[in-house]
DNA sequence: CAGTATCCCCATCGATACTG
DNA sequence: CAGTATCGATGGGGATACTG
């Protein structure tokens, strides 16, 4: 905020880590986002790609994103139900980052 | 797996992503990357720049992250004790990912 | 199809006291 | 100073069954 930023401070800050860290972190939260990358899917269709989910954390982590606004849900009036999950702006502005972490773990291969 | 590689994969590796949360997450884990950035600290050191944290969570904490890879700790044999910890050359690697990632706490502000 | 509702386990995080 | 040891609280994550 004040003075230089050229580097981070050194003391950084704990909540803007926390808030990071809301987003990020969860078994299932970082594959989600980077799935719906760059398509718009369905519940089931994340389900299917996503081996090893129960349905309730994967609706609970789907339903805490939208809260987040990472992404947003659309449903639509038909029978049988159909509901599409998008990211959002902000979503898609950390992506580029998400992307990033991946490249943690190649590191530490 | 099959054809081009321009972009990351449709279904990006799941043991990738799970490698990098694990270094990356909990709850003090990435403050305690931050703050080595650029110094070598004393244990003591650590504990007074992150108010909260506990003692046994801090030293859980440090020597998982050493086991990780991600720092390493030098003890010298004086009275009384001293004991640095410092980023290995992975964890500098990493550092500027880790930097990124405050930013996702900065977009979602 | 796209979710809830329940019940449960255990890993994580924490406070406090103690030690080499 | 730099940690363990111990006990305890919390909630993320999971299995299964059920519903609009």
């Amino acid at each position: 905020m004040t003075g230089d930023r050229s580097d981070l401070p050194l003391v950084p800050d704990l909540n803007l880590i926390n808030q990071s860290l809301a987003i990020v972190c969860g078994k299932w939260r970082l594959y989600i986002i980077l799935l719906l990358g760059k398509q718009t899917l369905r519940y089931g269709k994340i389900s299917e790609m996503l081996p090893g989910v129960s349905e309730k954390v994967l609706a609970s982590e789907l339903k805490t994103l939208v809260a987040l606004g990472v992404m947003k849900r659309k449903a639509y009036a038909e029978i049988p139900p159909r509901v599409e999950y998008t990211l959002t702006k902000k979503g898609l502005l950390i992506l580029p980052i998400l992307k990033q972490i991946q490249e943690i773990g190649r590191i530490f291969n």
